[in-house]
DNA sequence: GGTTCTAGAACC
DNA sequence: GGTTCTAGAACC
C-alpha cells in the first residue's frame, strides 16, 4: 500500500495534484526500478517493460491498470515522449516508453508544483463555444446598428428631398415676387417721372 | 505471409481500404482464433490478449506492433468498442477487448465497401480554418461597408444642415420681399385714393 | 491512406 | 480531478 497517505504528503505547503505526487513517489522509489526509474541523467523517466508496468504496478497507485489511461495523464499534465533513439535495437522486442517534463526531475521535488495540468477539454471548449457566440452577438450587434443606420440614412434622405423640393419652391417664389417688385418699381418709376425729362450729361 | 497480394482481393470490383481488407483476413483467419476471431452472433470481433495480439499478429499485417495504433486505425473507420458486460470476472486478468461496426459482420463480405474512412482531420480542420476565414471576411465586409455608409450618411447630414440654412434663409428673404411688395401696394392704394373718400353703405 | 503522439469529450 | 473511448494533427 505505497498510496494512502500520498496526498500533499511530499510538498507539504503546496497543492500538487495526486497524479504527481504518486508519479514522483512511483519513479524516485527503488523498488519499481526494475520497471520504471529515472533516465541517467535523471531529466527523464523510463518504463522497461509497458505491459508488465500496467499490470503490477499501475494498479497499486491508481484506480485502472492501462498504460493507455496512464499516458493520457501524462499527457495531461504536459509531460512529452522522448523519441526513442535506438529504433535499431534487436528487432522489435523492445517494449520501453520514455517520457519528460522540464519540471519533473531528480532531486528537484520542490519543482513539482510548477506542473499545471492543463485546462480541461470542458472549459476549453466552453470557451471555444463562449468565443464563437461573443462573435455571432458582435455580428448581430452589428447587424441591427447597420439596420439602425440604415433607417436613419433613409429618413434624412426623405427629409432632404423634401429640403431640396422647398428649396426650389421658395427659390421660384422669391424670384416671381422678385419680378412683381420688380414691375412695381418700375410702374411707381414711370408715375413720378414726367415724361421727356433728360438726363443731366 | 498473408498480407502480400491482399489488397482488393476481397471484394474485387470494388475500394475497400487495405486496413479493412486486412482486418477482415485477420478475424476470419482460424489460425488467428486463440489472438483474435468473430463474436458468437458475428457481429463483433474479439481479441483475447491484447499484448500478445499485438505482438505477434500485428506486425504480419501492418508496419506496427502497437495496439495503440490499430485501435486508432478502428476508431478511424467508426468501429466503436463494445463495453465488457463481465467486469466481475476474476478481477483485473482480463486483457480482452471488443469492436463493432454495423457493417463489419461474418459473412457479409460485401459489406465491407459501405465502412467508410472518416474525413481526415486536416481536411476537417481546413474546413473549419475556412468557414473561420468566411466569417471573419463577412465581418471585414460589414465593417467597410459600415464605414461607407457611415460616411454618406455624414455627407447627407452635412448637405441637410446646409439645406436647412438655405430654407430658413429663402424663408426670411421672401418675408421681408413680401413685407416690401405690402408696403409698395399700401403706397400705391394711399396715391390713388382720393382723400376722404366713402365707401358705400 | 497509415502510424504516432497528444487532445477532446463524456462519464465518474 | 481521474478514467475511458474517440478524435485531432503531424509526419510519413
Amino acid at each position: 500500500m505505497a498510496v494512502q497517505d500520498v496526498k500533499g504528503s511530499i510538498v507539504p505547503g503546496s497543492s500538487v495534484p495526486g497524479f504527481l505526487s504518486k508519479l514522483w513517489l512511483l519513479v524516485d522509489d527503488a523498488d519499481n526500478d526494475e520497471l520504471i526509474g529515472w533516465s541517467h541523467n535523471g531529466n527523464s523517466f523510463i518504463v522497461q517493460d509497458q505491459t508488465r508496468f500496467a499490470k503490477e504496478i499501475l494498479p497499486n497507485y491508481f484506480k485502472h491498470n492501462n498504460m493507455a489511461s496512464f499516458i493520457r495523464q501524462l499527457n495531461m499534465y504536459g509531460f512529452r515522449k522522448k523519441a526513442n533513439l535506438e529504433h535499431g535495437t534487436l528487432k522489435a522486442e523492445k517494449d520501453d516508453i520514455e517520457f519528460q517534463h522540464p519540471n519533473f526531475k531528480r532531486g528537484k521535488i520542490g519543482q513539482l508544483e510548477l506542473i499545471k495540468r492543463k485546462v480541461s477539454a470542458r472549459e476549453e471548449s466552453k470557451l471555444r463555444i463562449d468565443n464563437v457566440n461573443r462573435i455571432l452577438n458582435d455580428v448581430q450587434d452589428m447587424k441591427g446598428k447597420q439596420d439602425n443606420i440604415s433607417g436613419t440614412l433613409e429618413g434624412i434622405q426623405r427629409e432632404n428631398q423634401v429640403l431640396w423640393r422647398e428649396v426650389v419652391h421658395l427659390r421660384q417664389r422669391h424670384e416671381k415676387q422678385q419680378k412683381i417688385v420688380n414691375r412695381l418699381i418700375q410702374f411707381l418709376i414711370t408715375m413720378v417721372k414726367p415724361v421727356g425729362l433728360k438726363r443731366k450729361p
